[in-house]
DNA sequence: CTGCATACATCGATACTCGATGTATCGCTT
DNA sequence: AAGCGATACATCGAGTATCGATGTATGCAG
């Protein structure tokens, strides 16, 4: 158990603010989170796709059968209103998590 | 389920960088991150025990018994030399998984 | 027509956190 | 001296999340 592909805890957020960007499918999501983080998040698909079913079953995101642009069926995800309530919410948690975290490895004397 | 204690997968990294600071017990770490992180670090001690069981079989960290400061038995925690060497190892992980979804949550495009 | 990238999804194993529960002692107040 | 809150240890079961393996299927390039 080397290194974890990810922050456990923070995959809903990251998809969430993925797709408050535009629809978008499974893949698709996966592909971006590799790109834009010069591939430190690697989300394997056993982890984005319960994910997925997550935010579905919450109402934080709607879905759609369409055809992607390379002409295969897929599953365009779209964030609603309650999700983006939810990305803020999360948004601001993670932030404060780290806030805290910092102030622990900067070893502050209290 | 509003709001997590901590970020899952952190609390390792924030018990090896307390007790880097100088031996201390169980107790004693759960206040000072309390303490530290303005209340934000509620680490519980259904989580903090096992954490500490794990860094002792993983020789991160050595136990000792002695009298703490209030006068009850008590139970100080030092790091080891692997202890620095996975600590920093774990900083450096946390430093880049934040980085890498700092990213995200900018939202540039690519 | 073969192989690779795209695209979906599920399953079991593993790991971690969390809340509840239990024991015990110290020191302060009543 | 009895009671209570804070200190201090620890374990257990439930819940949740990630991870790796596995399986299906299609479009396109060589």
């Amino acid at each position: 158990m080397p290194q974890p592909d990810l922050l456990p805890g923070t995959l809903d957020l990251l998809v969430l603010k993925t797709i408050s960007r535009g629809a978008l499918h499974g893949y698709g999501i996966a592909q971006y989170l590799l790109q834009i983080s010069d591939s430190v998040l690697q989300v394997g698909e056993g982890s984005l796709y319960p994910a997925l079913q997550r935010l579905l079953v919450n109402g934080w995101a709607e879905a759609e059968w369409r055809q992607s642009e390379t002409g295969r069926r897929a599953r365009y995800y779209t964030i609603t209103a309650a999700g983006k309530k939810r990305l803020a919410a999360e948004e601001e948690q993670f932030e404060k998590m780290v806030g805290a975290i910092h102030m622990v490895l900067r070893g502050r004397t209290v």
